[in-house]
DNA sequence: ATTATAAGCTTGTATATACAAGCGGGTCAA
DNA sequence: TTGACCCGCTTGTATATACAAGCTTATAAT
């Protein structure tokens, strides 16, 4: 009997994604989903406010909820989101290299950035991602290892998200995004196809757990033309 | 009576703000801040979901709401924003300079980007943004003009978004943003003091209004050194 | 000492009720 | 024809209650 606001969140985005649902036209009214899915209203209403925070609905006072575009608000490249979901959106083949795998102490920076002492270890995780057979983006990920006992290159090959997720157990709850132009560093140089581009998209993510523990910091340095990122905001009332 | 929740939001908010509440406490619990406000738990509840949506906190079963390192998570640049809250926390001095402002007839993008018939008129405003006496962005706006009697060189000047808002009565709802890197246009070449920087970043704005009607289409060029995104993301459960 | 259990706190979910506020269509009067 | 008003729909807000589920601490049993 439980979450059972999800699964009528669920449900509704399914039937938005596959047009059940056509987009402009307007969900049954709160009383009516009250008899379709057998509940009270502020169930629905607690799944349709959901909805409309992930932007597939907007709700209008006196009229009801109007679908909105899903298509032109495509978002799997927003919020939270890994490379293998990335890469199927973007390009046809795509691989990972793992440059390399070790545990270290914090640099000065890093024990800023993640809140370390200097005895404290993190993993140490560089990536090459390929798209179509160039490289593209060069992702470098530090993961206190409080949280994580041991990390195999097999695990940073396929998804260390899945891996903490669904070995690990931990849940991911929420992330700091900063996104700003650089220089490309002469590692960029050495291990991208930069093909003549002069800037590096930097993607700096600061990764948090359910408890608000802070446990990684991502750089996720892209070749500007392989960019993209989609964001749906809402204004505050 | 109305608007009792967001009151509480915005009240904490504040709290939060000017450190009264420090970050990485926890606080009152649902049951004190009920006694607090005078008021009921669902309604704190829904303050204290707004919080943790705009990452002001985090809520952990069992425990309670903690508070995060708003620092750590400036928002100000994040979501809708407009260029003068921004060029407040970029820099110095900043200008704005309104390089021509017409009615037209919609070209066939626009036409398919901001879904219009030939006959539509669109208000066309080009501005470029000054900071700290660089030209470093160039703003091309287009605005539906059933939505926009008039619009006048001064308000361009000024705020677009504070004239619709506050003189207009219309209340800007959400948006979606994409975020790309280009190669500079002629145009860009031409307006802006771009430095040898080889690329320009692109953010595609599309506007909506309250009852979900598109009415704006913005992109914003900005040279790549003078652009940072900041974006606060929550994963769905 | 260690473990297991229980109690008491916390937040999470589901339900019901009441009234406010916005929209739209219909009615009726001027 | 036009405008004012009302009614029935919609969503928005506030309240109360009940129980589930997660965390912490204290207590009891081994």
């Amino acid at each position: 009997m439980k979450n059972k606001y999800i699964h009528i969140y669920r449900d509704i985005v399914e039937k938005i994604r596959n047009k059940t649902i056509k987009p402009q036209s307007t969900l049954p009214s709160e009383h009516e989903l009250m008899e379709v899915y057998e509940t009270s209203r502020e169930t629905i209403r607690k799944a349709l406010n959901v909805l409309a925070q992930n932007g597939f609905i907007q709700k209008v006072q006196g009229k009801g909820s109007i679908v909105l575009d899903s298509d032109k608000i495509d978002f799997p490249v927003s919020g939270l989101v890994t490379f293998k979901e990335l890469a199927k959106n973007m390009g046809q083949t795509y691989r990972t290299i793992v440059q390399f795998l070790d545990v270290t102490h914090p640099s000065d920076e890093l024990m800023s950035k993640l809140d370390l002492e200097p005895s404290d270890e993190v993993w140490r995780v560089f990536r090459i991602r390929e798209i179509d057979d160039e490289k593209v983006i060069l992702d470098k990920d530090f993961i206190k290892r409080d949280y994580v006992e041991t990390l195999t290159r097999e695990v940073c090959e396929n998804s260390i998200y899945e891996y903490i997720e669904n070995e690990l157990g931990m849940l991911i709850s929420f992330a700091k995004k900063e996104i700003i132009v650089e220089e490309p560093s002469e590692e960029d140089r050495e291990h991208l196809d930069l093909e003549g581009f002069s800037n590096i998209v930097v993607v700096k993510n600061f990764v948090y757990l359910e408890d608000a523990s802070l446990f990684q910091y991502t750089e996720s340095r892209h070749r500007p033309d392989k960019f993209r990122f989609v964001d749906f905001a809402r204004r505050m009332k």
